[in-house]
RNA sequence: GCGCCAGUAGCUCAGCUGGAUAGAGCAACGGACUUCUAAUCCGUAGGUCGCAGGUUCGAGUCCUGCCUGGCGUACCA
């Protein structure tokens, strides 16, 4: 029996061998199966797997479903002898109850690849870029970039673990008005600290940070600095604080643990000239038009409602002409897939960005939007007043410093993207049962604890243990059992996670993984007196312990060895 | 008006490309520390899956219509 063939595949193998020999003795008129599935049964009594193959297959058959789960039970042949019993249920549902014994590879198997234990082939390599938080560098990064990078950090991640060539890019809009206002926000302000009165407008950057970085252009470069051409002292300011603004953006994600590959400029896309040459391009092919003075992309020919500016009237491009030369730039590079982690309120872009690809002779079939929703802050169930247009908000940064950087990943991870995210700070701080993030932490924390105890007592040797070959045929107690189906689930979790781009997925396991083990710990002993059990079941928690890490890994969340 | 997301226990949410008796956590109540970490566990209670139709062996899940909430519908980004 192949160790690392999951259990669903054994059984579907079993079920096809049953579908041929019942159909040579004239039981089946078919040999041909429909697409079945093998699946975890909700309930246990329901068995450890669970087969839809008999209902499915009715059809093609021509008989009843419980009449061909008869007919497949009785040439079910079972090699390894890993089926215990089998029993048709329901409307037609085939049950498998499993021997323990089948499940104890499971933990071997976990020794064996240890870090890679859960890791797929699932992207066969495939190139896939994942560009998040891309936030403009006019203001330090708030609440809701704080999911968007756990987010997308975790998505680039699990793509990874499941195969693909996975590269995390931020996309800096370093370019264009929102710069221009950021350095006319910035000379106001040292103009104001010069003593001059000053009108600082509504749609200039409201936020202290605008002054701190104003007194300290001053501090740099000195009072002259306010003698400058308006024009030029908003470009120097400009650029001094959008790189401010960015390195200030950078340090605050390494410090949530978010690293990205590459830093991809706005600006870079003009100075190459790669947006005028691709306005020309879609231009002879007749897909960008003239009309009352503006160039348009004739998005709504490909989906959307309606047709898009590219260079308005004033000869300025719009955001959405450097976003197409972009997309185009990132499958140029050889991108297979490419996925966008963006803000709910920009959804209302993704058509736009979709024709513009299927115009290019690609097809947005290659692009993938994750739409993040927005979070409510909360502190202690009230929600925090906060205001962006007068420059009052929670940045990440305050978040990070107040309740750590591993409660913040979790919580920010633990529901779906596609739901709006309470986010208490209160509850993110509390050392209790009430946060996430330390019930999953302390079964890693405890199971190191038990390893310490095991090397003090003399029953291990050493670290380095030879798990693969420990006997576990010891292990027949239920909750051991359950406690091994919990981690042979770990693989298919991380499939459904890549699959479906939603991280969550990972947290709901890992809930579930630590949920068992507690449950295991409260009922038995792992050290006892009887050194084979002793060393079975400490192979069996040292596996939990791994898979407990691989997955927090995947989060960006760490795995303490104490609490 | 049109579009996107959501509507599941008192609260916050899971529920895999349709499967059997819809699950956690919190809050409530009752129990478990001479023990490898009680940051834990066990038990009790809690439901018209927004409403109405449809598709089929079978619907929380798919389709249609409606209701409610959030967001979006720029020659802004």
């Amino acid at each position: 029996m192949r160790i690392d063939q999951s259990m669903e595949k054994k059984l579907k193998d079993i079920l096809l061998g049953a579908a041929r020999r019942a159909f040579e003795n004239g039981l089946l008129k078919s040999d041909v199966l429909s697409d079945m599935e093998i699946e975890v049964p909700r309930h246990d009594n329901h068995g450890d797997f669970s087969s839809n193959v008999a209902m499915v297959s009715a059809s093609v058959q021509k008989m009843a479903p419980r009449k061909i789960a008869e007919a497949l039970i009785a040439h079910l042949e079972d090699p390894h002898g890993i089926i215990e019993k089998c029993e048709i249920a329901g409307p037609g549902f085939i049950n498998f109850f499993l021997t323990p014994a089948s499940w104890h590879p499971v933990v071997q198997m976990v020794h064996e690849k240890d870090h890679g234990f859960g890791a797929l082939e699932m992207g066969q390599g495939k190139k896939v870029q994942v560009e998040f938080v891309s936030a403009n560098p006019t203001g330090p990064l708030h609440v809701g970039h704080g999911r968007g990078a756990a987010v997308g950090d975790a998505v680039g991640n699990i793509l990874a673990f499941a195969g693909y060539d996975v590269q995390k890019e931020y996309y800096i809009n370093d370019s264009g008005r929102q710069i221009r206002t950021l350095g006319r926000s910035v000379w106001l302000r040292l103009c104001e600290a010069l003593g001059r009165e000053i009108d600082f407008p509504d749609d200039c950057y409201q936020g202290e940070y605008i002054r701190e970085i104003a007194g300290e252009i001053l501090d740099h470069m000195g009072k002259d600095l306010g003698d400058k051409e308006e024009a030029q002292g908003v470009d120097i300011c400009a650029r001094y604080a959008a790189d401010k603004i960015l390195k200030g953006i950078q340090d605050d994600l390494a410090d949530f643990g978010v690293t990205f590959d590459q830093w991809f400029s706005e600006q870079s896309l003009y100075d190459s000239g790669r947006v005028q040459a691709v306005i020309e391009m879609f231009r002879e092919k007749d897909v960008i038009y003239e009309k009352d003075g503006a160039m348009w992309f004739k998005t709504e020919a490909f989906g959307d409602e309606k047709d898009r500016v590219v260079v308005r009237q004033n000869g300025l491009t719009t955001y959405f002409a450097s976003d197409i030369a972009y997309h185009m730039e990132k499958f140029d590079r050889g991108f297979d897939r490419v996925i966008d982690v963006w803000g709910a309120d920009h959804h209302g872009y993704i058509n736009r960005i979709n024709a513009s690809i299927d115009a290019s002779g690609r097809s947005s079939d290659q692009f993938d939007v994750i739409l993040i929703q927005l979070v409510n802050l909360l502190r202690g169930g009230a929600p925090v007043a906060m205001s962006t247009r007068a420059g009052e908000f929670v940045t990440l940064k305050d978040i990070v410093d107040e309740v750590g950087r591993d409660a913040a990943r979790f919580l920010f991870l633990s529901r779906s993207f596609d739901s709006g995210l309470d986010f208490d700070l209160e509850l993110a701080k509390q050392q209790t049962s009430e946060n996430p993030v330390y019930y999953v932490q302390y079964v890693h924390a405890r199971i190191a604890g038990i390893m310490i105890k095991a090397l003090e007592q003399g029953v291990l040797d050493t670290n380095d243990v030879a798990w693969q070959d420990i006997d576990l045929s010891c292990l027949t107690q239920v909750e051991e059992i359950k406690l091994i189906k919990a981690l042979a689930a770990f693989p298919g979790a991380v499939g459904k996670s890549a699959s479906t781009l939603h991280p969550h997925v990972i947290f709901t396991y890992l809930m579930t993984l630590a949920s068992t083990f507690h449950g295991y710990y409260n009922r038995h002993k792992v050290i006892t007196d009887d050194k084979n059990i002793t060393l079975a079941r400490l192979c069996l928690v040292g596996a939990v312990k791994k898979v407990i890490r691989n997955a927090l890994t995947l989060l960006g969340v760490s795995a303490p060895e104490r609490m």
